[in-house]
DNA sequence: ATTTCCAGAGAACAGTTGTTAACTGCATGG
DNA sequence: CCATGCAGTTAACAACTGTTCTCTGGAAAT
C-alpha cells in the first residue's frame, strides 16, 4: 500500500482519471444511458479502444463514479452524526454541511440524483446500496441517542431512511438553487431547516400517542 | 368540443397516442435523454418523418408524457384530501391509492422518478411545475383543517411539498417493490405508513415548542 | 366535381456509434 | 541487458442517428 506505484500505473490511473472527470462533466447535460463511449475518450484526447483499458462498459464507469461519489461521504456523515449539541444547533450544522457539500461537488450531486432512479440498472443499484449503508450508519448514530429510548429497530430504521431521503432532496434542492441566485439558496436552506425541525418534532413525540401496530411483527 | 372531430384528425390523434405509448415503453429500459425519435417510429411502425408531424423533438415528446402521467392525477389528489376520516384511516386510504395508482401506471410512475432530475430541462421544469402545483393544492387543503390553526402560509407550503416528496417516494418505493414480489410490497406500504405517522405527529406538535424563527420574513 | 391541404412515405445526406483486430512504444521483471 | 507485458494507437466494420427534400393518397373545403 504505502509502496509508490510505478510510472506505468501511475499514468494508468491517471487516463481513467480523466476519463471519469470528462464523463461526469458531459453528464451535467445529459443522463448516464445516453453518454457515449467515444464521446468520452474524446473528451480526454484519447482513443476510443483506450476506454476498455479501464471500463468494461460505460454502465460499468457509471459504478465507479457512483463510489468517487458516495464512497467518500462515509466519513463524512459518521463525524457529523456524531457531533453533539443543542437539536436546532444539530439541524443548521447538518443542513450548512449539505450546502458546502453542493458547492463543492455539485457534479458528483447531480449525477447522484439523476441516477437514483436513472435507466442504468447497476448504477441505480450501486447508488441504492451506498444509500442503504447510510440508513443504516444514521439508524446506528440515532439508536445512541435517549430520545430513541423505547424504540423498535424497525422504526429506528424507518426514521434514519426518512433522514437519509431529506439529506438528498436538500442537497437536490441546493443544487436547483444554487443556478437561481444566492437568495434562492438561502430560501432552500430555511425550508430543509424547518422540513428537519418537523420530524424532530415527530421524533420527540412518537412514543407519546399509542401506536398498536399489529403488522410490525418485531417481538425480539 | 361535442363535435365528433374528422377522420383526418382523429386518425392524427391516434397516431400521436401510438408515439406516445411506443415511447413510454421504450422508456423502461433508458432515460429520455437516450431514447431515438427513430427507435420510437420504429416501434410504432410509421416512418421516421412522421414524427415531425407530432413533436418538434424528443424532448417535446416528453413534456408530453409529463402532461399524460401527473395532468390527470390533479382530480385524484383533490378527492383524496377531501375524504374525512381518522388521521390513521386517511394515511392508510393515501397510501392505498398511491399503491393502486403504481400498480395501474407503472411505466407513468417509472417515467417521473426517471425524468424528475433527469438530462432533458424542459421536462425537468414540467414536472417540478407539476409538483408545484400538487404542493399548493395539498396546501389549500391542509389550511382547512382544524389542526392548521395557527399556521404560517410559509410552514404550511413546507409540509405540502414534504407530502408531496413523500408521495413521490412512497410510489418510486413500490415500484422497486412490484419487481420483488408482493411481500416487499407490504414492507413498503408498512414503511410509507408509518413515514406518514411520524410526519402527523410533527404536525400535531408543531406549536408545542417555541419557533422564534428571525429569517422567516414574512410579516405581512 | 374539383381543388386544396396535410399525414405519412421514401430516399438520401453526413455524422455518429460500439467493437474488433493488429500494431507500437515503453516501463517493468528476470 | 533483454524479453515480456500492457497502456494506448490506428484503421476499418456495419449499424445507427437526426434532418432535409420530394412525393403521394385521400380527407376536407369549395
Amino acid at each position: 500500500m504505502s509502496h509508490t506505484l510505478g510510472i506505468r500505473q501511475a499514468q494508468k490511473q491517471k487516463t481513467r482519471q480523466a476519463l471519469l472527470d470528462a464523463a461526469l462533466e458531459l453528464l451535467e447535460g445529459q443522463s448516464l444511458s445516453s453518454l457515449g463511449l467515444r464521446e468520452v475518450t474524446r473528451a480526454v484526447g484519447v482513443a476510443p479502444t483506450a476506454f476498455y483499458r479501464h471500463f468494461r462498459s460505460i454502465a460499468d464507469l457509471g459504478v465507479a463514479l457512483v463510489e468517487e461519489a458516495l464512497g467518500s461521504l462515509h466519513p463524512t456523515i459518521r463525524t457529523a452524526l456524531s457531533t453533539t449539541g443543542d437539536t436546532e444547533e444539530r439541524i443548521v450544522r447538518a443542513v450548512e454541511l449539505i450546502a458546502g457539500h453542493v458547492e463543492r461537488h455539485p457534479a458528483h450531486v447531480r449525477f447522484i440524483a439523476r441516477e437514483r432512479y436513472g435507466g442504468v440498472r447497476p448504477v441505480r443499484e450501486a447508488i441504492g446500496g451506498q444509500l442503504a449503508r447510510f440508513a443504516e450508519e444514521v439508524a446506528e448514530a440515532l439508536a445512541e441517542d435517549p430520545v430513541s429510548e423505547g424504540w423498535s429497530r424497525d422504526d429506528l430504521l424507518m426514521l434514519a431512511q426518512l433522514y437519509v431521503d431529506q439529506m438528498i432532496m436538500t442537497a437536490c434542492g441546493f443544487l436547483e438553487a444554487q443556478e437561481a441566485g444566492p437568495e434562492e439558496q438561502e430560501r432552500s436552506a430555511r425550508l430543509a431547516i424547518r422540513r428537519l425541525r418537523l420530524i424532530g418534532v415527530g421524533r420527540r413525540h412518537w412514543l407519546d400517542d399509542g401506536h398498536d401496530d399489529a403488522g410490525s411483527g418485531t417481538p425480539g
